[in-house]
DNA sequence: AAAGCACCCTGTACGC
DNA sequence: TGCGTACAGGGTGCTT
């Protein structure tokens, strides 16, 4: 489940070992990982292409291209983008493989096929619709205070998602919330001033340490990053795949419920439904 | 606006 | 041992 902090960590080694370079050979091995256009025109449109750089927005990895293209990666659920050097042996799953011209190879590798590659002249039109960026500068917590106001749904459903902001999943929404002390079901609009200043707060600030730790791979080895190594934040976790086990603040036991259909973790004891005291 | 659900996938965990 | 089934999850699209 890459989000923000793995997708920021991919963009950042992918920008070390992308930029430059120039592509020089397209294999398309699962064509649904092709978003558009069709898969044969996306091979051949790649080819020559000279990479300037690699950015992030919300989950999505932006390759930009020199001719004004941008190659845009969604990881999606078990996707992972390695550079590798030539003979590298192949590893199950790879779907898209991309030659470059210093002999290494871009492998675009997803198990589960939820995963899409882009190629579009328009950025903008796959990445218009999504919120602002959680530490980006103009979002800010009084931005913040007033998109919670106009939202009367659970505070855990509007912060995954992308439209309302960008790049949260569901480890680090547990975790921010968790942090701020906010039940998940509690209404958007009914957080009080100094409760949406503490999630605001720590929204950022456990994405920044992710990022600062490369990342959290989970025991089922889903993330890695662009040079196949693990991040570190798994050892931070507080409440994300904890059920039953101590929550590190009051040692009251972790509890999961489902929220919009997803497993969502938190402290009966720190996060109340209905605090009376905010 | 909000919520629920099916869909896309496949490895893993579980019950029998 | 092995089979069948439920489940996990990001995002989209449809329905209520």
């Amino acid at each position: 489940m890459p989000e923000l902090p793995e997708v920021e960590t991919v963009a950042r080694g992918l920008d070390e070992s992308l930029s430059g370079r120039t592509i020089t050979d397209v294999d398309v091995y699962w064509e649904r990982s092709i978003g558009a256009p069709n898969p044969a025109t996306f091979a051949d449109r790649l080819v020559g292409q000279t990479i300037t750089d690699v950015r992030r927005r919300g989950k999505w990895i932006v390759i930009k291209l020199e001719s004004g293209d941008a190659l845009l990666v969604h990881l999606r659920m078990t996707g992972q983008l390695l550079v590798e050097a030539a003979g590298t042996s192949d590893g199950d799953y790879t779907r898209v493989a991309v030659r470059l011209d210093n002999g290494n190879r871009l492998r675009f590798s997803d198990m589960r096929k939820f995963g899409r590659l882009v190629l579009t002249e328009d950025a903008g039109e796959v990445l218009g619709d999504l919120g602002p960026e959680p530490l980006g500068e103009d979002f800010t917590v009084e931005r913040f205070r007033r998109m919670l106001a106009q939202r009367r749904g659970r505070i855990k459903s509007l912060l995954l998602n992308q439209r309302f902001l960008a790049g949260l999943g569901n480890i680090y929404v547990n975790e921010a919330l968790w942090q701020a002390r906010i039940h998940p079901l509690r209404a958007a609009n009914s957080l009080s001033s100094v409760e949406v200043e503490r999630l605001y707060g720590t929204i950022r600030s456990v994405l920044r340490a992710a990022i600062e730790a490369g990342g959290t791979t989970l025991d089922n080895g889903n993330f890695k990053k662009a040079d196949g190594e693990s991040g570190a934040f798994v050892s931070q976790l507080q409440v994300y795949d904890r059920e039953g086990e101590l929550c590190d603040c009051c040692e009251a036991p972790i509890e999961r419920i489902t929220v919009g259909q997803r497993g969502t973790y938190f402290c009966p004891c720190c996060q109340e439904a209905e605090p009376r005291d905010r």
